[in-house]
DNA sequence: GTTCTCACA
DNA sequence: TGTGAGGA
C-alpha cells in the first residue's frame, strides 16, 4: 500500500471532519454537492471522508475565510486539474494558460453574486 | 445518539 | 446556509 492509497482511504465520519475543519455538516454536504470533495459512502449511506477530502475541505475553508464565493472556489479547485495540464501539455504556452485561467476566473466572478476580490485574482497573475 | 435527504414562514 | 421533518 502506498501513500496515495492511504491518503484516499475513507476513514473519517462527518462528525470527525466537522471538528477537524470547523465546518458545519450542512456546509460539508453542500460542498460535496458541488463536487468539491468525493467522500466514499458506506455503512447505511453515510459519508466516509479520506485524508485528501479533509485536506481539501481545509483549503476550501481558507478560501471561504478570504471571502471567495463557492463559484470561485469551484473553479480554483477545478484549476488544479487544469494546472496539471501545464506539465502534461507543453504545447500550451504560459501566456495561453494564464489567459485561460483569467477567463475562467472572470467567469467565476460573473456567476457569483459577489465577485472575487482582485487581491485574490492577483494570486494567479503574478 | 448520529447521519441522511429534502424542502422552505 | 440554517433548520426541521421523517426515516434508517
Amino acid at each position: 500500500m502506498d501513500d496515495q492509497d492511504r491518503r484516499s482511504m475513507p476513514l473519517f465520519s462527518i462528525s470527525i471532519v466537522k471538528k477537524l475543519t470547523e465546518l458545519t455538516a450542512r456546509q460539508i454536504r453542500y460542498y460535496e454537492e458541488h463536487n468539491l470533495i468525493h467522500p466514499e459512502r458506506s455503512t447505511g449511506n453515510q459519508r466516509l471522508f479520506s485524508f485528501n477530502d479533509v485536506d481539501r475541505l481545509l483549503e476550501i475553508k481558507n478560501l471561504m475565510d478570504r471571502g471567495i464565493n463557492l463559484a470561485g472556489i469551484k473553479h480554483i479547485i477545478t484549476e488544479e486539474n487544469t494546472q496539471k495540464k501545464e506539465k502534461a501539455n507543453p504545447q500550451i504556452s504560459d501566456r495561453q494558460l494564464r489567459t485561460m485561467l483569467k477567463n475562467e476566473l472572470i467567469d467565476a466572478g460573473r456567476m457569483g453574486k459577489s465577485s472575487m476580490r482582485q487581491g485574490e485574482l492577483s494570486r494567479f497573475f503574478h
